[in-house]
Parts: C-alpha cells; structure tokens; sequence
DNA sequence: CTCGTGACGGGGG
DNA sequence: TCCCCCGCCACGA
C-alpha cells in the first residue's frame, strides 16, 4: 500500500505546522527533532517549500537564527515577517525575533528524551 | 543510476 | 558579533 507513502512524510511537517498557533513559531531543525529519524532541517525546508499557503502556515516556520530565510524565492522575504509581526512576533532590527518567547513546542513532544545526568 | 542543489544547523576563526 | 565550511536528506535533470 503506497498510496501516498511518499506524501506521507511531508504531510508529517504539514501537521506539526498546522498546529503553530499564531504569534508562536517554530525552527526547521525543531520540526526535523520531533520528527525524528530521516528528518533533517535541509529535509524539514525543501517539504516547507512545497506546502500550499493555503493549507498550512508556512510563515510560522523560521530558522533557529530567528530569522526568516525564504531569501528571494517565491515569496517577498519581508513578507513573512510582516505577517508573523501581525501576529504579534517582536523582530528586532536585525531581523530576528525572541525565540525564547515565540519558539513553540507542541504537546507531547515537550519531553523528548530526558537526560539524567547533566555533568556525567 | 549519478550529480548538484536547497525555506538549515552547528562549530570554528 | 559576523563569516565560512561541512554535513544532512529528498528530489529534479
């Protein structure tokens, strides 16, 4: 049954996208975390590329600089900043935002793995 | 099948 | 602080 086998994974980062809530945003690494094995943030973005704007909040996802990196694809850069600001997302001058502020994590993957020992 | 590229990340200078 | 290099997986030609 392959039937959307290859869909399938990027519809993985497409569900995690969707549940951004607005004025929160997420890194592509982060995703590529949650998803674990396979998924890398090249990965993670190159799916982000292909998603519909209709579908999923794409300009939720940025870089773990904080930053916006659709460079000067299809998209006007500023744009994505722009919309995330309307959503309350602070950008200082260089660009970037507070991601101890705005970086999301959905529920559930919260506690990945713990780690015991901090100084082992 | 092989090669190069790409919404990235992290480390080093 | 910024700039450069390497590694990562998926996909188009």
């Amino acid at each position: 049954m392959k039937i959307a086998d290859e869909q399938s994974y990027r519809e993985r980062v497409y569900e995690i996208v969707r549940q951004i809530p607005s004025g929160r945003v997420m890194t592509y690494g982060q995703i590529a975390e949650i998803l674990g094995e396979g998924y890398t943030a090249r990965t993670v973005g190159y799916v982000m590329h292909g998603a519909d704007s209709e579908s999923v909040p794409w300009q939720r996802v940025i870089n773990a600089q904080g930053k916006c990196s659709t460079a000067k694809m299809t998209l006007p850069a500023n744009l994505q900043q722009s919309i995330l600001e309307s959503e309350g997302v602070k950008f200082d001058d260089s660009g970037r935002c507070d991601l101890s502020s705005t970086l999301w994590t959905p529920a559930g993957y919260e506690e990945v793995d713990e780690e015991p020992s901090l100084f082992n």
